[in-house]
DNA sequence: TTGAAAGCGGTACCAT
DNA sequence: ATGGTACCGCTTTCAA
């Protein structure tokens, strides 16, 4: 076979037809190696040469008439002719992917975030990678890396990040590197690193939710949701805070508890809450996932809600529309935020310059069963039986109070 | 001819320090294209040929002498250097990158598989592109050839399908595409197409919870959840049939309700089952979110659970041990299932040879609190009101009963 | 065991 | 408007 002739060294074929490759139709994929057709294969089917079917088949907007805009796209269909990603990503330094890091797809306010970034990217081309960080800053950085290696049009990071200097140091770096190549990062909900951001003013939010129960009657509000570092928990608990500070109830340590975002999370909380013994008529929960956990223990042990105790939650997952009670709740717009976040990136590689710091979208207080004012009877602890007459749970169908305040602050803080 | 090395119009420096690279601090507009340090950087700078540097960075099983292998290990780190996963994609012919397609990352049943096909796959170096197709075929279809662009190391399918030959045919193709290109394509949960699949035996899941009611006395049972031509659905209305023709009880068609399975199909399957008027003393949900859906929209109309309708569900999400009352369903491995769909692509990849036809978990029939024998007192429609002595909810903590028929089918149908 | 060089499949620059 | 072609960064023969 090899028949060197002078100046071939090699003995490489390859002069028109003797690609070793298969040519569209493969009846029989003998090979282990079926590649599909090239953009050559294409452009020779179609009479033309690579460089006009490549600007025809990557929606350049060089000039190509239509006749041969005509023939490539025959020929393409032809031989079902699809990109190799790869390729193209290799030339033009960029793929069309847009890598998502959550702390836990699981998670149903992640997930809604995930979902509304994915139908933003995809209706645009684009595809999403999905990775999870558990909220360690070293999974984070491990997968800010394996981003780097597919050099992605944009990076979005969900949810909030831990406050703490020496692990975020090398996701940081991380984030950097990536910038270096010229990726944009961008994230929903956190505002270290000037990352820019698009998120649901927490603190107001938060503070909403608090008034709705002092203007109940409750001054005994419990705050579930941990660690207090992160910057969502942080937030959220500024604005518990600042509601009890505005009618001169200060904030009883022994009332907040630190937990994780969790169904567990919460549960566990209400055993700790009940062991620190200080009387509570009301919990304000970081996350629904913790009101429901919450609830559920609360539920155990014999307390009801909202009689006994009322309960609010935060984000407005599906489910708190269909818990028992109806929980009561700041509603965050989970795909909007997504959505959003690829606005971001997309406006950053339009070169219509680095998005803002910061950006807000409106939350709505959403008032369904799970809060009433606080009974007659004090009560606490296991001495949860009897409950007294709390009061009318909230009117349904749910009423709902949108805060514009704060609402598209361009570059906030 | 054309030596790829001298002659360099496009301003490549190249000297030994010269890149127009970051130095920590990227000042600006330095230029666009920011590259990070390349293999040949790294042989250079280690004093090797470009080839020995990828035979160790690569992990290549290729002989490499120890010093060799140091020293491009510390050029790598001295230069920061991370792979071109483009580069090496469009070189091998496969990225590495496994993409999984959902119905909806945010039904938390879904959520939970692809966490457990994440966690695999990141195990082994892998990304994991998600995308949804919301149940609609032509939407997978577009997927599957987003994917083929990609050239993944494998394609996961997760959850049932649809049976429409007609709508079937493209994705079938787009299927065969994949596997043209030597893209190993699994899925969880269904058994369309020939494609290799792990999955727990819906069939005797769904008989065992089916026969759990009717054990406890009930025989007017209904089932809620659809279209009856998804795989899934399909599956759990057979083991449901088979329990209640099992002990000679006939199905009744007022009783199956078919809807959406989600939260608001299970409130508004209630809705039509009252309207049919067809006395019932328990529900079988073909899922755990259209089990709490039908359950919230039980208590609106007044009834309790269990002491007037008993509930069973499909999945057993984590919720389900945490909603009002816990609710008795068949646990279903979620991340199991993502996990094992990896090992199915690793396997094929790995040329162990293709997977086998379709492999099962083991699934258990977990019971709290939502079942409980009927009440004496008959009752359907709004007349729900009193409910009888309808004998104790189930102990607490739960029961739970591992089915192991059926277990670890390595060819089974 | 290592080096040299040929591409993988596109894209984009430079002529034409 | 089109064609020719030099790369992108990496892997992988083939020679040494």
């Amino acid at each position: 076979m090899t028949s060197p002739r002078d100046d071939d060294p090699q003995g490489e074929p390859d002069g028109q037809e003797g690609r070793p490759r298969r040519g569209a139709q493969g009846p029989e994929a003998a090979g282990h190696r079926a590649h599909g057709a090239s953009i050559r294969d294409v452009a020779r089917l179609a009479g033309l040469s690579p460089g006009t079917a490549s600007r025809v088949l990557s929606g350049s907007s060089y000039p190509v008439s239509d006749d041969a805009r005509q023939r490539v796209e025959e020929a393409a269909r032809a031989l079902n002719y699809v990109t190799n990603s790869a390729a193209r990503a290799l030339v033009t330094g960029r793929s069309e992917i847009v890598g998502a890091i959550v702390h836990d797809i699981t998670d149903p306010f992640f997930s809604g975030v995930v979902r509304g970034l994915q139908d933003a990217a995809v209706a645009d081309g684009l595809v999403v990678l999905v990775g999870n960080d558990d909220r360690d800053a070293g999974k984070l950085e491990g997968y800010l890396t394996m981003l780097l290696s597919q050099k992605p049009t944009g990076v979005v990071l969900i949810g909030g990040q831990l406050r703490d200097p020496a692990a975020t140091l090398p996701v940081a770096q991380a984030v950097q590197r990536l910038r270096d190549q010229g990726v944009p990062v961008v994230a929903v909900g956190r505002y270290e690193l000037d990352i820019p951001h698009v998120t649901v003013d927490d603190v107001a939010a938060a503070e909403c939710a608090v008034s709705h129960l002092v203007a109940l009657g409750h001054r005994r509000i419990a705050f579930l949701g941990g660690p207090l570092n992160s910057t969502t928990v942080q937030d959220r608990y500024a604005g518990y805070s600042a509601a009890l500070t505005h009618v001169g109830a200060p904030v009883d340590e022994r009332l907040v508890i630190q937990t994780p975002l969790t169904l567990e999370g919460g549960s566990q909380a209400i055993a700790r809450l009940i062991a620190a013994e200080a009387p509570f008529t009301a919990i304000f929960a970081a996350t629904d996932e913790v009101a429901f956990g919450a609830i559920s223990a609360l539920r155990e042990r014999g307390c009801r809600i909202p009689l006994d105790v009322s309960v609010v939650g935060f984000d407005d997952v599906v489910m708190a529309a269909h818990s028992d009670p109806p929980l009561t709740t700041i509603h965050v717009p989970a795909r909007a935020l997504g959505l959003a976040a690829w606005h971001l990136i997309a406006r950053d590689e339009s070169g219509a310059g680095a998005a803002p710091g910061a950006s807000h979208l409106p939350f709505e207080l959403v008032v369904r069963a799970s809060t009433a004012p606080p009974s007659e009877v004090f009560k606490h602890e296991h001495a949860i039986t009897v409950g007294g007459a709390g009061g009318e749970p909230a009117a349904s169908p749910s009423e709902s109070l949108t805060w514009t305040a704060g609402l598209d602050k361009p570059n906030g803080e």
